[in-house]
RNA sequence: GCCCGGGUGGUGAAAUGGUAGACACGAGGGACUUAAAAUCCCUUGGCCCGCAAGGGCUGUGCGGGUUCAAGUCCCGCCCCGGGCACCA
């Protein structure tokens, strides 16, 4: 099913390849360039990896995010993730290299109109250029007519023509393939120009002009291209497996732009120029007329080619050093610029100039075209590349000062030579578009930092991939074998030679039986029943899928668990609908989240589900966090000493209790390191004045290990370390003075890689899972983070005892008349005060629910139990109703309290009781009363009076005549039941 | 560098532009108790005046502004947390 809709593909993809682990890590695994679990090396790596192609769906989940009701940062983490740009693409045509001798520099390019070797007006047509530049391999002479003809073609296929194109487009097969292209005086209908492959699809006028087909096939011979010919007939009936060939055609031909020395297109036309060109994206084409050299990414696939044989070894080595690179040092060193320059030329698509290339790890492979024209004028990368190299700067706006920087700003005005001369940034940006478009050279293009996902892991626990492989090219189970399920292994670990842990199960094959050969068709899979009748077997896909395959839809399934037809029956997925609320962290902002929604639109557009977002509305809870706490262990400059033999001396690991740790990183005589190391070297071996840590190793230990007041229980510690970290070596330790180790501590993620996890089950033991509930909704409001610290426990804890005592008899009310089956609670009517707490708490905490403010309901419900508790309140009309509204928030308690009561039902069946209005009526209001915005006096005035008669009732006051000590007020405010402010 | 959040007592925190610190923890004092636990009462932002009742000043990261009134709104900074990042 996604393979037919061409969304998931097998493709070459980078990868953290972990050798000592046998594994792909995703890139959360991997923490400073080495596995987060073991610390071993993790290195950048192409393999063949089903993706999906969440790219397709970019632009729709990023307009899909306005309706959300999510919270701003996972929308804005998603749109930076998505990172959508608008520019241009732009192609530089290739000249052939025009290389001096080693080392030397380029000759500046002549820019400007009139001073280049071909004066060329503004906007050159195709005839007048002498090319068509990104049309390459066209006979010039005709290249312009047959131009028109290929883009009427490509908007008209024949029903054939565009399946295949539909299967094969982009570089879905492993390499590019473009359609109805010209290539000399032939329109083909699919080449893939670096495999010279043509791809020609025959509608049935064909079978009359074999001869001319003939003279066709020979002439792209010439040119050094195969011809592949399939029948519309082929295509129409099985699309896929005429992709199928094509994929394994090209998989076995050379791809000639891999290799310098191999033979180059034969050049045709005038010019001389190349068949090939630079294609570059662009957010800024307004700065066209600025470009002074073009940069490709090192692992950019032209570098080989394009790099002159006087250049190649220092190329290489270039591109061989910033390959090996890992990502981290790269980053590390942003500020260094290095580059190398290939020794060829690119033709300005506009002046035509010869534009050198060079090649710099400053352009990312991975994004765009892995190529940029470089404008050091406009962009400051390019501009510190240019600085570093010597190359021209061009300015490009009005006011800039391009000896100093570039100038970015986009409200500028152009002043580079050239038609967008006096044009503003935004209006030269869609006139060199459509420049671009008239000649062919580019156009306007939308470009999306989001990468297809990756599809496979070498794990075990995951859904098998249900894919098999006839001849080396995958296809997929037929429905009748599904589900797949996992085979048993004798281990859950990747094989020796590395491949993943499915690889070790016995019969991981599928095998059709006889009727049953070829994609698409019937057949069972039986891994169990060995080889079906017809002796075939194939190989099933050994990498199995990603947590997020599942947690994308889990939540479709749910709605109905038990369906063995479908993942969910129509009614129920319309009946359930979207999700209402998603409450989850933060951390899946770029992954899961974004994969759901992914998910989602695709079975929309496949009418499986009426909704295409799958969460209305979400919200972040923040993290608990763990106060991790770490050993401090020392690397002292002992370990340096002239002539030390590591492991042949017995040094031991010194640990170094917190507060020490400053004092002993000073070169002095530190008499606690000489103690530490005496018991285990000789003396003499140490130099006395040169004792000193000249740095800490960290390292996490169990938060159990600490006793009281944080000291490490040291026995307990050289235990752990011994049968946990399966370490024993020789070990000291540097106490405060009061005999403690004290560990270093920290508030990170709670994690059990940390060993800061705290366990909910002592609280539990202790408190009851109500207090803990209510205590994690107490801390604080539901979105912030915080480190786990139980101190406030006792409060809530202390509440809900209160809460109970509520429902239990007091002493003196044996005689009040009873209700229900509770033998302690009055049918007495309750008071207005009553009736105003219970009201004024449930007024609150609705509202509070509906905000997801927790912590201010489990306030109000403190308040409440103070004050009916010291009202002595024992009325059911009362703590009836104020049970129920405790229920979401301790549902045991209230659920014992409810039976207590007399009642059979769960009280998670009662109605919510609902607030009224009216007993939260004040007779009377507090007027605080301020003189010049500073509160001095309270004043109570019966709630019906009106603003004047406020004012009078103030003003006649003796106490603030007093204070007013004869002067008119200037301005008397009175806000009806809030507050009067007398300005003086 | 860019984009989001934040910054209020000893601590977790509360506050439609309208009495800053509700509620809770902790701390201090007291009651009950042989004692402990449990429970209850009082005090608790800082500084100052007063024997006291009480009163004054100051205070929500810093500096400005708007307003009768600013933790809250506006402008400019500083710091912390998170996300993205040689992204063309």
């Amino acid at each position: 099913m996604l393979q037919r809709f061409r969304l998931a593909y097998l493709g070459d993809a980078w990868v953290n390849w972990c050798p000592a682990l046998g594994t792909v890590l995703a890139n959360d695994e991997v923490k400073d360039g080495v596995s987060e679990r073991g610390g071993h090396p993790v290195e950048r790596k192409r393999m063949p990896q089903w993706s999906l192609r969440i790219t397709a769906y970019a632009q729709r989940l990023l307009d899909g995010l306005d309706g959300l009701d999510w919270s701003g940062s996972i929308k804005e983490a998603q749109r930076n993730w998505i990172g959508r740009s608008e520019g241009a693409s732009v192609k530089f045509a290739l000249t052939p290299a025009l290389s001096g001798g080693e080392g030397e520099m380029p000759p500046t390019p002549a820019l400007s109109g009139g001073e280049g070797e071909v004066p060329l007006s503004p906007n050159p047509s195709p005839g007048e250029r002498g090319t068509v530049p990104g049309y390459l391999t066209a006979d010039p002479a005709i290249a312009g007519r047959l131009m028109a003809h290929a883009n009427a073609m490509r908007k008209n296929p024949t029903e054939a023509e565009d399946k295949l194109w539909q299967v094969i487009r982009g570089a879905s097969v492993g390499a590019k393939i473009r359609r109805q292209h010209i290539i000399d005086r032939y329109i083909v209908d699919f080449v893939c120009l670096p495999k010279r492959l043509v791809i020609e699809v025959d509608g049935d006028i064909h079978d009359l002009q074999q001869e001319e087909d003939a003279l066709r096939t020979a002439r792209l011979n010439e040119l050094g291209f195969d011809v592949v010919r399939f029948t519309n007939k082929d295509v129409l009936q099985d699309t896929y497996a005429v992709r199928c060939k094509i994929q394994k055609v090209l998989a076995e031909r050379r791809d000639v732009t891999q290799h310098v020395d191999s033979p180059p297109l034969p050049r045709r036309g005038a010019g001389g120029e190349g068949e090939l060109a630079i294609e570059v994206f662009t957010t800024r084409p307004d700065t066209l007329f600025g470009v002074s050299f073009l940069t490709l990414a090192p692992e950019h696939e032209l570098v080989a080619a394009l790099t002159v044989p006087e250049r190649r070894a220092e190329v290489e080595a270039y591109v061989a050093t910033a390959k090996n690179r890992s990502e981290r040092e790269r980053q590390a060193e942003v500020d260094k610029v290095s580059g190398v320059f290939t020794g060829s030329y690119a033709k300005h698509p506009f002046t035509g100039a010869d534009i050198p290339v060079w090649v710099g790890d400053y352009v990312l492979g991975g994004y765009g075209t892995g190529a940029v024209m470089a404008v050091p004028g406009g962009d400051q990368r390019d501009w510190r590349f240019a600085k570093h190299f010597g190359l021209p700067i061009i300015a490009v706006t009005e006011g800039a000062d391009i000896e100093k920087e570039a100038d970015e700003r986009k409200d500028a005005t152009i002043c580079s030579e050239g038609f967008l001369k006096g044009l503003k940034v935004p209006d030269a940006i869609r006139r060199a578009i459509q420049e671009l478009e008239k000649i062919g050279a580019g156009q306007g293009k939308v470009n999306y930092r989001l990468r297809d996902a990756a599809f496979g892991r070498q794990r075990y626990w995951g859904e098998p991939i249900p894919i098999y492989y006839k001849d080396d090219i995958p296809y997929p189970l037929p429905e009748s074998a599904l589900p797949l399920k996992l085979p048993e292994v004798d281990k859950f670990l990747p094989t020796e030679s590395g491949e993943p842990p499915l690889a070790r199960a016995k019969d991981w094959h599928y095998s059709p039986s006889p009727s049953e050969k070829g994609p698409g068709d019937e057949g069972h899979y039986s891994p169990l029943l060995g080889r079906g009748a017809g002796g075939e077997d194939y190989p099933l896909e050994t990498t199995t899928m990603p947590g997020w395959a599942g947690s994308s839809w889990y939540f479709l399934r749910y709605m109905d668990p038990h369906n063995a037809k479908r993942f969910a029956s129509q009614e129920a997925v319309d009946y359930w609908g979207q999700v209402d609320l998603y409450i989850g962290g933060s951390e899946h902002a770029t992954g899961h989240l974004l994969y759901f929604r992914f998910w989602t639109k695709f079975l929309f557009d496949l009418g499986l589900i009426p909704f295409d977002e799958p969460a209305k509305k979400l919200v972040n809870q923040g993290m608990i966090q763990g106060v991790s706490a770490f050993t401090n262990v020392a690397l002292t400059t002992f370990s340096y000493r002239p002539g030390f033999k590591p492991h042949s001396e017995r040094e031991p690991s010194v640990f170094v209790s917190h507060s020490m740790l400053e004092k002993l990183k000073r070169p002095a005589v530190h008499h606690e390191l000489i103690e530490a190391y005496r018991k285990h070297v000789s003396l003499d071996q140490i130099h006395l004045d040169g004792l000193y840590v000249t740095e800490y190793v960290t390292r996490h230990v169990p938060i159990g290990l600490l006793g009281k007041d944080d000291a490490l229980d040291l026995n307990r510690f050289i235990d752990w370390r011994k049968s946990w970290l399966e370490y024993s070596g020789e070990y000291e330790f540097i106490n405060e003075s009061n005999g403690n180790y004290l560990c270093t501590r920290e508030v990170e993620k709670m994690s059990k890689s940390k060993f800061n996890v705290v366990n909910p089950d002592d609280i539990i033991e202790k408190y009851g899972a109500d207090t803990l509930r209510l205590y994690e909704m107490f801390l604080g409001p539901l979105e912030q983070s915080k480190p786990w610290d139980t101190n406030g426990i006792e409060g809530t804890f202390r509440f809900l005892k209160k809460f109970w005592n509520l429902y239990q008899p007091v002493e003196d009310a044996a005689a009040a008349s009873h209700i229900g089956a509770d033998p302690f609670l009055s049918s007495d009517a309750p008071t207005k005060a009553e009736l105003k707490i219970l009201h004024a708490t449930l007024k609150k905490v609705t509202e509070d629910i509906g905000n997801m403010s927790f912590n201010t309901s489990v306030s109000q419900f403190m308040i409440a139990v103070n004050e009916l508790s010291a009202l002595k309140c024992k009325k059911y009309a009362i703590l009836e109703p104020l049970v129920i509204s405790l229920a979401p928030f301790a549902p045991h308690i209230a659920e014992e309290i409810w039976m207590q009561l007399g009642h059979a039902e769960s009280i998670s069946t009662a109605p919510w009781p609902q607030w009224e209005a009216q007993y939260l009526v004040d007779d009377s209001f507090s007027y605080p009363i301020s003189f010049n915005g500073k509160t001095r006096l309270q004043l109570e005035f019966p709630a019906t009076l009106g603003k004047e008669e406020v004012e009078a009732a103030v003003l006649a006051n003796p106490e603030v005549q007093a204070r007013l000590e004869g002067k008119v007020p200037k301005k008397v405010i009175v806000v009806p039941k809030r507050i009067v402010n007398i300005v003086v």
